[in-house]
DNA sequence: TATTGCGGTGGAAGCGCTTCCATGTATGGG
DNA sequence: CCCATACATGGAAGCGCTTCCACCGCAATA
C-alpha cells in the first residue's frame, strides 16, 4: 500500500526521461520544450495520472489562483435569501469558466475586521465582497488592492456592481402614482446596508413631488418581515394605498399579511417588489417587481476581480419594471 | 514601496529575537516554548500583521484544510433551484464554524471524470458531492476515501444524506387519495437523479393500491417545466384530478399552467409539491407540501466529511406533510 | 560533586514546484 | 568548413513553512 502515494513532477520526469524543469515546462506550457520531450511527459503524466499539487504551486508563483467570495451579515435572514445563493452560483460559474477555484467565506456583521484575516492564504486571487459596508470593505488588506470587488455598493475605493436600485425605485413608485396611488409606503432593507440609502432617495423624490409625505419602514428583506411591516401600515397610516418593499421576498410577505387583513390586493391596496425573483411571476396576484439582474452583476464583480480590470467607481444595472397583478 | 512585502515567518523569528522553528512553534501552539519566547513571538506577530501563508503549510503539513463542494450537473435547472444556493450556504456555513475553507465546483454532468481532477490541490480536506451519481462518486480519487459525503443519494460505498422522499411522497400521495382523489398525476425530477426513483416507486405503490394506473411524467425541477407538464398531463389524461411535482418550484409552475389552462385548484384539480420552500406558503392557493430538511442535510454532509464519522451508507431526514389550501 | 533527565532551543532538511542560468546541440550564413 | 544564433535542456536555488534531531543548560537525584 506504501505505492499508493500521489506521483509528483519527479515521478513524472523520471517515467519520461527528462530532468524535472523540462517536465515543469511542458506542463505549465511555459517555455520551450521539444516535440519529443512534450510527448513523453505527456504520456507519463497520463500514466501516472499526475494532478499538480496546487500548494506547491501557489508557493513559488506567488499567484494565488482563488477567488474567494466574502458574504456579510451572516443572519438568518441572509441564508433564506435566494440572493446570495445566486450570487454564489453566478460567481462560482465565472471562476469554473477560467479555472479558478472558489472559496466562500460567512462574516459575521459585528466583525467586519474579519476580512483582515481571509487573506490568509494570500493564495487568494481575487476578493468579492457581497453585501459590504464601509468599515468591512476598509479593512481588506493591502495586498489584495486592485484585486478587490464588491456585489453592492459600499466603500469608494473599491470598484462595485450593483443594480441601479434608485432608477428601478423610481420607476415602481412613479408606476404606482401614475396608477393613482396617493398615499405610498416602502419597506426598505436593513439599516446597515448602504444600497437602500438611494431606494430610499428615490421613493422620498417621487412622493414629495406628488406632494405627500413618505412613510418608509425598516426591512430585512424577509418574508415574515413583509408581513409584519405591511400589517404595521396599516395600523399606523390606515388610508395607505400601496405598499412597496425593495425586495420581492418582503413583498410576497406583504401579500400575506395584507391578505390576513382582509385587504384586497390590488383593489384596496397596491403592493409591489424589487428583484423579479423566480416565484413573483408565480403568486397570487402576481406580484408588480422591478428587476434585479443578480447574476450579472455577480459575474461582472468576478471578472473585474479575476481580469485585473480597474473598473473603478460604481458599476449600476438596470432594472426594469415588471408589471403584473398587484399593482 | 519595497517595503510592503507581507512579513514572513522568518521576519517574525528575527523580530523575537528567536529562531523560525521557535516561532513556527509559538504560532502553530505546537511543541514546546517557554513563556518569555511565547510573548515575544506573539508581540511581533501583532507587530508585523503576520499571518501563516496557508500555501506554504499546506504544502509541508499535507493536510489540505479545504471542504471541496462539488455540485454535479451544471444547468440552468441548477443554477434557478434554490437548493443548490441552501446546499452551499449550509455547508459553508458548517465549514467556516470549524474554520475551514469552502471551495465550490461546478461538474459537468457530462463529465463525471472531473471529479477526479479536482483532487488538484490535494488540499482538500473533504469532498461533499450534490446530486451525485453513481460514475462520478465512482470516479472519486482513492486518496480521498473516507473523506468524502454525498447530499443526495447516489452509490453505496459513500455516505449519503438526503430526505426521505420515499416517505415524503407516500404521505403526500396518501393525503391526496385521503381527500378523494383518485387520478394523481406525478412530475418527476431529471431522470439522472437517481434520488428520484424512490419517490416514484413510493407514488407507484399508493396509486397502485388505491387501483389506479400510476400517470407519470418526467420534470427537471424547474417551474417552466412545471407549467408544460401540467399542460401534458390534461391533455393526455383529461380526467387527472390531482398533480404531484416532486419539486415545489415545479408544483408552482403547474399551478400556473393550470390557471392558464382555466382549471380550478383545488377544486378541479389539486396540486401538491415536495420541499417547502419559502414561497410555497405565499402562492395562491398556498401551495400543499412535504418538508426537505435541506440545510440539515447539507451540514450532516458536511460535518461526516470534517470530522471524519465514517456515517457508511444512507441517512434519510424525515419529510413531513404540510397541509395548505391547494390539496 | 558527578550523573541523569528534561524542557527549551536552533540548525538544517525537505515538502513539490517554478525559473534563472549555464551548458550543450542542431541550424543557418559567411 | 567554421562561427554566430537559436533553441532545447538539466542543475540548482529558493518560495514559506514544519519538524526531526542534536544540543545546551538547568534542576533533581544518586
Amino acid at each position: 500500500m506504501t505505492g499508493e502515494r500521489t506521483a509528483t513532477l519527479d515521478d513524472v520526469a523520471r517515467a519520461a526521461g527528462v530532468s524535472r524543469a523540462t517536465a515543469s515546462r511542458v506542463v505549465t506550457g511555459q517555455g520551450p520544450a521539444s516535440p519529443r520531450a512534450r510527448d513523453r511527459v505527456t504520456a507519463a503524466v497520463a500514466a501516472l495520472g499526475y494532478v499538480p499539487d496546487a500548494s506547491a504551486r501557489a508557493l513559488v508563483t506567488r499567484t494565488g489562483t482563488r477567488l474567494a467570495i466574502a458574504v456579510i451579515g451572516h443572519t438568518a435572514a441572509v441564508l433564506d435569501d435566494p440572493y446570495v445563493g445566486r450570487v454564489l452560483t453566478s460567481a462560482a460559474h465565472v471562476a469554473a469558466e477560467r479555472e479558478v477555484g472558489v472559496s466562500l467565506h460567512w462574516l459575521p456583521l459585528a466583525d467586519p475586521g474579519s476580512l483582515a484575516r481571509l487573506a490568509d492564504g494570500r493564495g487568494l486571487g481575487g476578493l468579492v465582497v457581497v453585501n459590504p459596508t464601509r468599515p468591512a470593505l476598509e479593512s481588506v488588506p493591502r495586498t489584495l488592492r486592485g484585486r478587490v470587488a464588491a456585489v453592492g455598493v459600499g466603500a469608494r475605493h473599491v470598484p462595485s456592481f450593483d443594480v441601479d436600485n434608485r432608477a428601478g425605485t423610481d420607476g415602481v413608485v412613479r408606476h404606482l402614482a401614475r396608477t393613482g396611488r396617493r398615499r405610498i409606503a416602502m419597506v426598505t432593507g436593513p439599516a446597515w446596508l448602504p444600497c437602500c440609502d438611494r431606494a430610499v432617495d428615490a421613493y422620498r423624490r417621487v412622493v414629495r413631488d406628488s406632494g405627500a409625505e413618505p412613510r418608509v419602514v425598516t426591512g430585512d428583506f424577509t418574508a415574515a418581515r413583509g408581513a409584519e411591516a405591511a400589517t404595521e401600515i396599516m395600523a399606523r397610516w390606515p388610508d395607505t394605498d400601496a405598499v412597496f418593499a425593495l425586495s420581492d421576498l418582503t413583498a410576497l410577505g406583504a401579500l400575506d399579511g395584507l391578505h390576513a387583513l382582509g385587504v384586497r390586493v390590488p383593489g384596496d391596496v397596491a403592493v409591489a417588489g424589487f428583484d423579479d425573483i423566480a416565484f413573483a411571476g408565480l403568486s397570487r396576484p402576481a406580484l408588480t417587481t422591478s428587476t434585479h439582474p443578480v447574476e450579472d452583476i455577480a459575474a461582472a464583480a468576478a471578472q473585474a476581480v479575476l481580469d485585473r480590470r480597474d473598473t473603478s467607481g460604481a458599476t449600476f444595472y438596470p432594472s426594469a419594471l415588471v408589471v403584473r397583478d398587484s399593482a
